[in-house]
Parts: structure tokens; C-alpha cells; sequence
DNA sequence: TCCGGAATGTACTGGTCGGTCCAGTATGGC
DNA sequence: GCCATACTGGACCGACCAGTACATTCCGGA
């Protein structure tokens, strides 16, 4: 029912559908730039999502959700040590940095992630999965003394994924990574700090 | 060149145009649902703005950017005791709660502003004016010896900006303003306390 | 080798929407 | 009151694009 050919191809599509988002913004993409980036056609792309354009944008959604977890690994899964925590902050802002304006979480969240709910859900659990890590991170952190217990871990994850959120955000707007570094260096030095 | 009732008539345009973008989102807009909604046609449309949907879009951006500024007034610019920030504090979050998805500043930062370069610079603008009052209320908070002068007053009013403005996008996708609460609680925290 | 389903190419369509045209009406200054 | 100019209505057009139809080619298993 799908061969490995098949299996290619579908993949080829959910990528350069994803990198003309990326790269030209959800509502300039057209079926046939990703049927001409991708090196199929409009038939390909209807074979293997029946739906059009709206299935194709949610398997786009799940595959820049999936990516963005895994280009904080695996420093996101080991927040053990403030070396660690530390570690974590520069491959963020750094990845960020670098992706400039065409970065998949900006794009993920402020453009496919609103179409439709099926991709809100996406985008979704993709903050709650993120923030669970950061969570779990402190609760380590705590564990081993080195954060206040007075700090609730759950509610200064979310500020941190808020945070980052935040200064990619803006980074979109302006280019800038500056906002993003500020936000992020506040809630680690209110971790270190707080008593 | 323009009388009243058609000055009336292209700020109707206007913002029933933010309206719709509010509600439904800037790609299902379309300029006969301006028309309907302000009770005009395409023609008055294009007779206020020769250059079409682009140049009326420019002008809701600068229309919603005024709004974000303003709605935080008089609080944004006294912020001179903590009472005051903590009164700032509850409108910011009071009112993104209310507005929800339909919420200004979310839509101008993620949809509005990222079309045009012209659209981006109203959005640079506001971001920076925003920065820069919240950086004063710092710099106050510092002279009369409430907040340490260890704190960078522009760097950190830059994290409060970042907070925000990433609470309010999460509380787009999810709409919930938890997020948006806890970052900022965490960036007031951080002023009150750093040493 | 043959066969059936999977994979692919191409031409077409139907609807939507930004933008235009032009004719008619209000209005404010003199 | 008159006239220039601002204002308004509505029909129309052309481009663009998601989605369809159908014919053809590829390929793996029996």
C-alpha cells in the first residue's frame, strides 16, 4: 500500500512543503512550488494526502513539532547541572540565532500551528511536552539542592517556555536574537537566585 | 482632499478590517467582507487606498499598534512604585485574557507584521517604544533604591518585553493565560529580588 | 513473463478574490 | 444656486490556485 519509493516521495513533499513555509511564509506557498521543490507534481501530492492541502499542512505541523524537540537533545533530557542548564541555553539561542527568521518553532506556532485545530493540537503538545522536560529539570535541580524549593517547578517552566516563545517571537519581527538571550538568562538567574 | 464624512468613512474601513483579521485571521479576510462589515464597497476602498489591500493593511497594523500601547496607559507610563507595576501587571493580564485569540498584539506581531517590510518597521516601532517605557519604570524603580543597580534596566526590560509577548502568543494557541501570567510574575519577582 | 496495484505526468476546471471601470450622487465653497 | 470635486454603488475582468480526471509508466510478487 506504500512502497519505499512511495514512502520517499511522501516524505519529500512534508519537507519541502515545510521548507517553503519556512522560507516564503504559509500564505505565498502554493501546491506547485511544493510539487516543484520537491520534484513531484499535484497528483503525487493528492496520492498521498488525499485531503490536500490541509492534511499536507498538518503532517508538515507534526514533522516541525518533532524537530524542534530534537534540536535541544540531548541537552533538553539531561538539566542536571547548571553546566548543563547552561549548555541547553547556548544550543537554543544559538539554533535560534542562526535560523534567523526561518525558524520551524516561530513558524510552527505563530503560522501553521493557528489553521486548524487538529494542528492546534500539535502545537499543543508540543508546549506541553517541553515543558514537562524544563519541569523535570528543575525538579532535579531542586533534588540535588541546587534550586530553592520554594520555586514551583511546573509554573517557572512555563514561564521559561513563555520565555523563549517570547524572544523567538520578536526575533522573527526583528531579526534580533536579544530578547530571546535576556528572557532566557532572567529565568535562569531567577533559578540560581531565587531563595 | 478630505472631508469628514470621508475621513468617517476610511477609518470605518480601517478598522473593520482589524476587526475581521481579529476574528477570522488575516488570510480569510477578504475585501468584500471589509466592505460588507463597514458598510461601504470595493470602490470606497480603493478610492481611501489606491494601493489596495497592502496599504490598508499597513494602516491596521499602526491602527493595532497605537491600540497595545494605549490600552496599557496611564499604567505603563508610572511605573513607579511596585504597587503601580503590579497594577500594570493585572491590566496586561487581564485584559490578553479577556481578548483571548482575538487578541491585538498577538495578531499584529504574528500575522500583520510579518507581510510587508513596511508592516514590520510599525512593528519594531512598538516594540521598542514598549522597551523603552518599561525601561524607565526600571530606571525609577532604581533611583528611588527599590530595584538593585546590579539590574541591566534595558536588557531586562527587553526580557519583560519577550515575556509577554510570549505568554501572549502561547495564549493564542492554547488559550490559556497561564503561561503569560507566570512569565511575568517571574520577571516582577526578579526585579524585586536580585541583588 | 505477466498482472495488478502503486506511482507519476498532464491537461483541465470551477470558484474565489484583488483590482478596475464608469456612471451616478452628495457636498461644501463661492 | 452652481460647479468642481469628493464620495458611492455595482457590474465586470483576469489571474491564480486548490482540487479533479484520466492516461501512462513503474515495479514487485507469483
Amino acid at each position: 500500500m506504500l512502497t519505499k519509493k512511495g514512502a520517499a516521495t511522501r516524505q519529500r513533499i512534508v519537507e519541502a512543503m515545510a521548507a517553503e513555509i519556512r522560507e516564503r511564509g504559509i500564505n505565498a506557498v502554493t501546491l506547485e512550488d511544493v510539487g516543484q521543490r520537491s520534484g513531484t507534481g499535484k497528483s503525487q501530492l493528492f496520492h498521498y494526502f488525499p485531503d490536500g492541502k490541509e492534511q499536507l499542512l498538518l503532517a508538515v505541523a507534526q514533522w516541525e513539532a518533532d524537530r524542534v524537540i530534537e534540536d535541544q537533545q540531548p541537552h533538553l533530557g539531561q538539566l542536571t547541572s547548571w553546566a548543563a542548564w547552561r549548555r541547553w541555553r547556548d544550543v537554543v539561542v544559538d539554533r535560534y540565532r542562526r535560523q534567523g527568521v526561518h525558524c520551524p518553532l516561530g513558524v510552527l506556532i505563530t503560522e501553521v500551528g493557528r489553521h486548524t485545530p487538529a494542528a492546534q493540537a500539535v502545537t499543543r503538545q508540543l508546549l506541553a511536552q517541553w515543558q514537562h522536560e524544563v519541569q523535570v529539570g528543575i525538579e532535579q535541580m531542586q533534588d540535588s539542592g541546587r534550586v530553592s524549593r520554594r520555586v514551583d517547578p511546573r509554573r517557572t517552566a512555563g514561564a521559561v517556555i513563555a520565555a523563549i516563545q517570547g524572544g523567538v517571537t520578536i526575533l522573527m519581527s526583528t531579526g534580533s536574537a536579544e530578547h530571546l538571550e535576556a528572557a532566557l538568562d532572567l529565568c535562569l538567574d531567577h533559578l540560581r537566585d531565587y531563595r
